[in-house]
RNA sequence: CGCGGGGUGGAGCAGCUCGGUAGCUCGUCGGGCUCAUAACCCGAAGGUCGUAGGUUCAAAUCCUUCCCCCGCAACCA
């Protein structure tokens, strides 16, 4: 069989938050399908990037008053963390927000538009006054139009499973300020995404397992709409060309992501990328996701590829969502479990093995039940095959220094083994995990049946025996051989430490082959057994975390309705006298004609005058200013502004809009005295 | 009737494409062994395969009804 070149890429976890065992599911079979392609001796390139763009990421930071920037940054470092904690052999962990996938984005937008695939037209959303930001449906509640419901999401009721567009509801707010949105319009960019219908709807064919390419067949049947791509500022995104103030949508450069991280890794290697992009490339192309994503990664991702002259994916592997003992993954239950916090108390082969065992190339949930999941790892993993190598070692070290035996004794289970590889081999191409699991236990289980059967403990207590007895471990160990690494792909440390116990390269192609007249080294327990406790704990801890969640932001979840802003991070007191907040007097006011919401103001300051525009306009009138004290952070850097240099910032309350108060102070206070 | 997936002994799963009266692992009970990380081996109990009906000589496996669970329902990442 000629050797296969091949791209394999896991679904980009979003970096607002940290990667739970949701997202380890998704990579830890993909890393599994890598480093089986690689045992078997294909060239696999295998990348992955964290997916940094969009509203939730600019309002995650925001409230924690960092730049997205930051905040992408800090939860790369933890994603990266955690995914080489479980041994995810990334060739390179990139992030969307970078210049190749910039150049990519644009360029393939550019592309698009040059084909004829993009238009523009307006449309009206809901618009958050306070923020000035166009709000997408996640970030809008309100009062249920149906049934009353209090506090539901933009597009639909929890409570009465009613669907509507987020302007029908009642008493609607803004999640993020609880100001009142109002609606407004704006051009937005489509993509004809209708053009390709008929190109999808055979190629999804060719890509998705028929379960899901069914489940796409009810999109098809009612008609596939353009796609919005465009968002307006402010976005964290990247701006689309010839586009002032607009920005492309996350989900428009997230896969291209995929290319990007590649890209980046092609350059530091010198690795021809567009062997495996360009639109007739003979590379392997597979993307594995979960199935809430199938939407983006089977229609919109396709079409641009295919809209800009790029190869298609080969396959798209997608699997089911992990639940825990059973439920949904609940923070209250403590089941909730982040990889960070799995970590703490467990090794990341147990999972994999669990995960592993369970995985088949249907798109089924599957559960993590934890009492199961002690059990199988300690039984399988333990109790079967490593032990038999910590049975026979013994043997082979104390009583033939360590040398295996010229011979085998029992050639139908050696028969056994040969023929099981190439049926775990198939198993793990076609990705039933479960079925090279279930393969290779119930060899383990032969494979102790004939340790059992011929009672080298026995054996031993004659010399005479001798050579029956290294006949006999030195086919256990050789048993124990094949079968860590036919789960080599799976436990890729013991494979290690396997290795340098059998003191040997174990290859997966041969891994049925007897290694004979061969020193191998004393054996050291290769795994550790799952202690329940640690599994309790990790749940202990998991609870919490949601306390300590639900203590840093107070109330907004609490009481979505409430109109207060979150507060902001804590300072100092050598924060606080950086600012240094003057009495001033307004000496005159008046309008900006071309401002929407500024007046212009005369400031006394006593020592000096000032002029300062203030955003005001809509609640204030110019006459009933003048003469009145207020506040005035006299430090701030001067600001040119379109209409004159503003000197400095008066302080209001109120989250703006008609929301505005002017700070007031006894009129006793002279002008310049220093607030403290 | 919105769509897709699923419901198999106490737990987790396989079998269902190509129908022939149910299999694996764990757990339980009894026994054996003592080389091994209380691991290993043998045996037993326990299910009529969500429900109701149909096709058939024969159904977990094909068809239909209903019930229950999970997910999706497009701009939400």
């Amino acid at each position: 069989m000629s050797k296969r070149s091949m791209l394999v890429t896991s679904a980009l976890p979003y970096a607002n938050g940290p990667i739970h065992l949701g997202h380890m599911l998704e990579h830890i079979q993909s890393d599994i399908f890598v480093r089986f392609e690689r045992a078997i001796g294909n060239e696999v390139y295998y990348v992955c990037a964290d997916d940094c763009h969009g509203t939730p990421v600019m309002i995650k930071a925001q409230s924690q008053g960092k730049t997205p920037e930051q905040l992408i940054e800090e939860v790369g470092i933890s994603h990266r963390a955690d995914m080489q904690g479980f041994l995810i052999n990334y060739d390179n962990y990139y992030r969307t927000h970078s210049p190749e996938n910039q150049k990519f984005s644009q360029e393939i937008y550019l592309k698009l538009r040059e084909r004829g695939y993009i238009f523009t037209k307006t449309i009206s959303q809901l618009y958050d006054p306070v923020k000035n930001m166009f709000l997408p449906d996640r970030f809008v509640k309100g009062t249920c139009p149906r049934c009353g419901a209090k506090d539901q999401y933009g597009d639909n009721c929890e409570v009465c499973s009613a669907t509507y567009n987020p302007t029908d509801l009642k008493d609607a707010y803004s999640t993020v300020s609880g100001a009142k949105p109002v609606l407004k319009e704006s051009e937005h960019y489509f993509f004809d995404l209708p053009k390709f219908a008929d190109f999808l709807h055979g190629y999804v064919k060719t890509v998705l397992p028929p379960e899901m390419a069914n489940k796409l067949e009810e999109w098809f049947a009612q008609g596939l709409k353009p796609w919005d791509l465009s968002r307006d500022a402010p976005y964290f995104g990247f701006p689309i060309p010839d586009a002032p103030n607009k920005f492309f949508y996350v989900w428009l450069d997230a896969p291209i992501g995929y290319m990007a991280s590649f890209k980046n890794f092609c350059d530091k290697q010198g690795i021809d990328f567009d062997v495996f992009w360009k639109q007739d490339s003979d590379k392997e192309l597979y993307h594995f996701i979960g199935k809430d994503i199938l939407y983006f990664h089977s229609l919109f991702w396709p079409a641009t590829l295919k809209g800009s002259d790029h190869r298609l994916p080969s396959k798209i592997f997608v699997h089911g969502y992990v639940t825990v003992n059973g439920a949904k993954m609940s923070k209250s239950k403590g089941t909730f479990i982040k990889a960070a916090t799995y970590l703490k108390h467990l090794q990341p082969e147990c999972l994999r093995y669990y995960f592993a065992s369970k995985l088949t190339a249907q798109a089924v949930d599957l559960d993590l039940s934890l009492d199961d999941f002690v059990a199988k790892v300690n039984s399988d993993i333990v109790g079967k095959v490593v032990n038999l190598a910590s049975r026979s070692a013994g043997f082979i070290v104390k009583r033939f220094d360590g040398m295996l035996g010229s011979t085998i004794c029992d050639e139908d289970l050696a028969c056994k083994f040969t023929e099981a590889a190439p049926l775990i081999t198939a198993a793990y191409e076609e990705r039933n995990y479960a079925e090279a699991v279930r393969l290779t236990m119930t060899l383990a289980d032969e494979a102790n049946r004939f340790v059992d059967s011929h009672a080298p403990w026995v054996l031993a207590k004659d010399e005479a025996n001798n050579d029956l007895l290294q006949a006999v471990c030195t086919q256990a160990i050789n048993c124990f051989k094949a079968l860590i690494t036919f789960l080599s792909p799976i436990l890729p440390q013991v494979y290690a430490a396997s290795q340098e116990f059998l003191n040997d390269k174990l290859d997966f192609n041969s891994a049925a082959q007897a290694l004979l007249n061969h020193q191998i080294n004393k054996f050291k327990p290769l795994f550790a057994r799952i202690d329940p406790k640690d599994v309790a704990a990790m749940v202990e801890e998991s609870k919490q975390d949601l306390k300590e969640a639900q203590s840093a932001k107070p109330q907004k979840e609490a009481t979505p309705s409430s109109e207060y802003v979150p507060l902001a991070p804590e300072i100092t007191i050598d924060d606080f006298i950086k600012l240094d907040l003057r009495v001033a007097q307004i000496i005159a006011a008046e309008q900006v004609p071309e401002a929407r919401k500024l007046l212009r103001l005369q400031l006394d300051l006593g020592f000096e005058q000032r002029q300062v525009f203030a955003g005001i306009k809509s609640v204030y009138k110019p006459e009933e200013l003048i003469g009145r004290k207020v506040i005035v952070a006299a430090n701030l850097k001067p600001r040119q502004m379109k209409f004159g240099l503003s000197q400095g910032m008066v302080l209001a309350a109120g989250e703006g809009g008609q929301d505005i108060f002017l700070l007031s102070v006894d009129n006793k206070a002279p002008l310049g005295s220093k607030v403290h």
